[in-house]
Order: C-alpha cells, then structure tokens, then sequence
DNA sequence: CGTGGATTTGAGAGAAATCAAATCATGTGG
DNA sequence: CCACATGATTTGATTTCTCTCAAATCCACG
C-alpha cells in the first residue's frame, strides 16, 4: 500500500507510537477525503463544530486565536502526518482556529469512522490520545517560551523543536529544512513584533548560528542552538518508548 | 456511597461529560490510595516515570517548568476532582513538576487500573481523553494571556477562569473563592514579576474589580473584569453537550 | 517594469523587569 | 505575652528589552 493517503499519518504516528499489522490496518482503511488549499486558508474557524478532522498530508498548516483587539497567537505548527484537530474528536466546538501556512493537501477523515476505529482497536485509540497529549507537552513548552525567554532563545527554540520534529519525518537533514513562513508570522508564534524577529534572526545569522534563505532554514551550529534556547527534546516524547 | 474517594472525580467529570451509572459504578471502584500532603511540596518531578495518576481530594495543585537559569512557570492549576497528572498514562516520562499549592488530599490511582476501566468502558476512556483535551485548551488560552495580554488583562482573565471553574464544582459563589496563593506565584502563572502583579492587583482594588483579603479572593464586577481580560469561556468546554 | 508583500533600518516610547528597602503578618520560643 | 525571625506585601527609583511608528529596500511575479 505504497501511496495510501493514511501514509503520512502513519509515518508520523510511528516515531512515537508501537501499533500492530491490524491497527496499521485499521488506520490504512480509514476513508480520508484528499483535499486541495492554497496557502493562508482558514480550514476550520473558532466557534465551529467540525464533524470531521484533517489530516496534514503535504504542507504546513498552523492553529491560531486572535484576541479581541486584532492580536494573533500562533499556538502550534503541524507538519505531514499529524491531525491538528484530532481534539474536535471529543471537544466539539472549535476555540481557535485551523489555517493553513502553505499549499497543502490535507485528508479530511469523519468523526464517525475515528470513534469506530478507537473503538474496534484500543491500541489505535491510545495511540490517537498519545498523540494529543503530545501535542498538549509542546503547547506547555511554548508557554514557557513565551513567559519565560527572551527574544533570542524564543527564536532559538523555535527552531530547534523544528528541527527535530521534521528529522523525525524525514523533512530534515543536518540541520536543513524547508518552511515557508513569513517573519510576521514566527512573530506570532513567538509573541513578539516583526521588527524584533528581524533583528534575532540577524543576529542569529551574525552568530554563524543559521542561515535563511527565504524558505530554506539551515541551522549551522545544532549544540549552540539548542543551549541558546534551553532546547531539551524531551518534552517532543518522540520515542514510543517513552 | 455518599464518601467515596472518587466523588470528587465524579463531580468533576459530570461537569463536562455524561456517564452512564455503569461507568460512574465502574469509576466508583476504583483503586484510590489516599495521601496527605503539605503545602508546596513536589507530588511528581520532571523526568519520572509515574506508574500511577495523582487525583486531587482536597487542596490545589500546579504543574511547573523551570528553565535553566531557574525561572519558573506555573502551566496550569487544579482544583478538586482534577487529575493534573492524566497524561502520564500514555507519555510515561514527565515533562514538567506536580506541585501542591497547599495542604492536600490526593488519591493515587495505578496506571494499570485506569487503563483496564478505559479498556472495559470506553465511555469512561472518551471522558478521561476529553479531560485531557480540555487540559490542553486551558494551555492554549494561557499561552495567548502570555503572549499577548498585559499585564492587567492577564490577571483579570486569570481571575475570571479561576471564578468560572470553581463555581462549576460548587467551591466559588457570587465571585468569592478561596485560593491561598501568594503573589509570587501568581507572577509564576502569568509570567511577570511579584513587584509588577502586586502594582496590578493593586489597580484591580482601586477600580473596584475585586477584594483581596489574605486568600479570600473576591471578585466584584464579573462582566467588566472578563472584559478587561478579554474573558470569553467557551474553552473551558464547561458544557457536556460542547 | 511596475506593484504589493516581505524584509530591513532607524529612532523614540513604553510596559515591565530589576534592584533595594521598608512595612506588614505570622508564628515561635523564651 | 512579647521579642524575634521569616516570609509576604508594598513602595520607590532605575534600567532594559521590546514595541511602535515610519520609511527605505528588496524581491517575486504578472
């Protein structure tokens, strides 16, 4: 099953996750709509009641709340494989919203045919649950980020968690990755303005810490990086050891 | 069973769930050792492996990060009836400290046992997997009070979740709550300083918001208070039909 | 080759941190 | 029952990081 649409989510939920041949089974039978969308397109808004999820086939997509003033937090980016919205499964109404950050093709998979998978296959469900739970330790990490860090090692962190996420994938190797995303939005991913992401990421650059050029991150230095954001991975639980 | 160690558990599931009397029999049944703690002691240490769930009795607790350099960020609070620790059942290794806030009664549920009533009623999993979810809302809510709130809004926003998740277990009414926190604390939760949240609660007694009175919190204009913080509660996901 | 978005630069303003010290409780032991 | 120690709150003064405002490049694309 070469080029099943679950393969991404099935790569992905293998860096963390231990499933049998018949949960892989069960995942590869879930019927996933493909869908096209352009870049900057909100897939499903705060306020809504999605009776489906999607599915990160190919592309980046991120969520977001916008304050009441106009301000935008960026809560989270999702690369190929995850389900941003896997919590609409149990919570119902959305309280931020799904965007997507790039051209993407996106799997959009019923609730219906999840709650049945979790149901038949308890390994599937716990695995899903893990993945949420995952997805809650990154959301406590960007907190501290946010209170805690200053600009650079906001920056710093940043990018090392991304490193490591897209090297587990695959979308990653020695440092070089791909990510299309204006400094306006690492600012909203980082609470700070566009002018200070400019002047971090310069300094970075001054550092011999990365480079950038437009889309394609290389980060020169991991250890340096990672110390200058007091980056430790454990928080990503990407072996299913764990 | 009128004093069960799990009332406190149901009470609080009941808030955002509906359970059949099977799965409350099921829940009412469970193994729960009751354990005394003091204030400000450390229950679960980033970086343990818990091999069972810590339910909170009586008191509140919080979870922690310390960076590095040694600053400190609380992530979250707890009141009765809440399992600030659930997410250990599928991570395995901590990524943050469970600390008691103040004196405490807490109920230690192995592992094993909670995975066999998930196994058994997956009514009880899709419950304790939403309890979760709604765990990681109230992250993705302070993360926007972190990064993009002042510093008043953000203890009016703090202030007005604090009311609405109390009063739905019955431990807050017509805005008065007790909550034995200190200042620094408090600067902990909304990532300032104990000299900037004192200047901040001050102004919050002069415009007559609230009355602070040792750790009786009183809160005296509830609309203009969650509109100072831009308090809207439909994260909280308090309702069960959600 | 113009156009609009993205990046970069400069200067000034502001929210909050830091530093330092005083005051206020609370609880303890003599 | 009071002196004293300890921790919490409060106040004042200074510093700093980051934002805001404004304008200049830069760049991809039609």
């Amino acid at each position: 099953m070469a080029n099943n649409l679950a393969d991404a989510l099935l790569r992905k939920i293998a860096v963390s996750n231990r499933l049998d041949p018949e949960d892989v089974g069960a995942l590869e039978k879930l019927p996933i709509e493909r869908r096209a969308f352009g870049a900057r397109e909100t897939v499903v808004r705060d306020g809504e009641r999605p009776t489906q999820c999607c599915l990160v086939i190919e592309g980046f997509v991120f969520r977001a709340k916008t304050t009441f003033d106009g301000q935008r937090q960026i809560l989270s980016l999702h690369i190929p494989g995850e389900i941003p919205d896997l919590q609409s499964l149990h919570l119902g109404i959305m309280d931020h919203d799904l965007v997507t950050l790039t051209q993407c093709t996106l799997g959009l998979v019923p609730h219906d045919a999840l709650k049945q998978v979790n149901r038949v296959r308890p390994n599937v469900a716990a695995a899903l649950w893990r993945e949420t739970l995952i997805d809650a330790a990154i959301f406590r990490e960007w907190m501290v980020n946010v209170g805690r860090r200053t600009g650079l090692a906001r920056m710093a962190h940043l990018l090392s968690e991304l490193r490591r996420r897209l090297e587990a994938i695959g979308r990653a190797s020695n440092g070089a990755f791909r990510l299309p995303i204006t400094q306006a939005e690492l600012g909203d991913c980082l609470a700070m303005s566009t002018v200070h992401v400019n002047r971090v990421l310069q300094e970075l650059r001054r550092d011999g810490l990365i480079e950038v050029e437009r889309s394609a991150f290389q980060l020169l230095d991991q250890p340096k990086l990672e110390q200058l954001g007091q980056f430790d991975p454990h928080y990503l639980h990407l072996s299913p050891a764990a």
